[in-house]
DNA sequence: ATATCATATGAATAGAGATTCATATGAAAC
DNA sequence: GTTTCATATGAATCTCTATTCATATGATAT
């Protein structure tokens, strides 16, 4: 946690900090950010950033907790509310449609979690920190589209959370990696939840050679 | 490249500097890795490492070829050779299978890819030297599935192979995160390939709520 | 006005690691 | 046996950053 004359400070210079530490981070990897260029950046000395933060993991760690606030208030909260009335596909649709509006706004903030994502040693010294993670929620939408029936009951719920996990973040992956970042229409995320939901198998036609 | 110092080098002692370096790079990332623990492992003074290769990088690179090298050759000759006779399915989890053996026997090469595979700018940098990758080879078969009549002609082949890549690389990632690495079934295995052959939904039951 | 306290400041320190360089060695050529 | 050339060697250099520290500032209380 930063020290209390982090929290202690004008609004506008706070915000100029987390700003700064969000451009940084976005740019590079934990371990290659600098202190520096953030303090630079944010138009302190570095003297100061030491005044508020104990090192740069602290930092790091608050900024990673902003973003799960922040992500956490995107999510389409009618769906949480209501939760029991929607279908598994139906919430995970939701659920990529609220990631993929996030994306849009905060790309430094997606870039930030992707490079965390990548860095397992960090993820769990950082996420040690909360209870849940995007795992620990598809595991319990899996567990309810089991129980009501909707899906396959022979899947494995712990694996297929990781797996969509996973999904989520290669498609961000690759979405950076192309340089798209055509965010305004659904269609890729619609071509994965086809995948998802009926596997790629052709059920219409018999096989030939 | 190398330079021809390495090439002249004794094959003993070129061996122990590959495997030195193939022991850094598996525990730590391009970044991280240092020269000095390289060459100390390989018992040759830092000079001579400059005498060998350009950079670290240039050692990297090589590294990343021997790794590509060793995997094709890994991979099931017998299916390549007869990729006309299996279906898309049989050929995915030949790969698969083939990956997995592979896996079993190198852990330190697999962990070596994932950790390129997770630095894209790297990854873009160092793959310009080949090629054909992961993904130009599932982009392939998908193809030829789709001409078979096999897979659901409606499917985007190089968005589908982007995503088997992956999800080979997110599986590879949870293996190694839980710490299992029981390779000896193909359980794991099983699971992810029934979901994209099949999907996730029910089909046997009535959906209920 | 002075004392006290929190905060600001940026130069100095420390450590890590890549790369260079001047020098040494040793084999083959003459 | 001396010249030449490739290679070996590891100390010295260079760069880059995190972190510390001694000192300054400025507000508030007395």
């Amino acid at each position: 946690m930063p020290k209390d004359t982090f929290f202690n400070l004008p609004d506008e210079k706070r915000q100029r900090v987390i700003e700064a530490a969000i451009d940084e981070f976005a740019k590079r990897s934990f371990h290659d950010a600098r202190v520096t260029a953030i303090a630079e950046k944010a138009g302190i000395p570095v003297g100061s950033f030491y005044q508020y933060f104990e090192d740069k993991k602290d930092l790091f760690k608050y900024i990673i907790k902003l973003i799960a606030d922040e992500k956490i208030a995107y999510i389409n909260q009618d769906m949480i509310a209501n939760m029991q009335r929607y279908g598994f596909f139906q919430l995970l649709r939701e659920t990529y449609a609220s990631g993929f509006r996030f994306a849009k706004e905060r790309p430094q903030l997606v870039a930030i979690g992707l490079s965390l994502w990548n860095d397992k040693a960090l993820s769990h010294e950082v996420y040690g920190d909360y209870i849940e993670t995007s795992v620990g929620f598809f595991q319990r939408i899996i567990a309810k589209g089991i129980a009501d029936g909707e899906l396959d009951p022979s899947i494995d719920p712990a694996f297929v959370a990781r797996l969509l996990t996973a999904l989520t973040y290669a498609l961000a992956d690759f979405i950076y990696d192309d340089g798209k970042l055509d965010l305004d229409d659904m269609e890729i995320v619609d071509k994965m939840l086809r995948i998802i939901e009926n596997g790629i198998k052709n059920r219409t036609a018999a096989i030939g050679g």
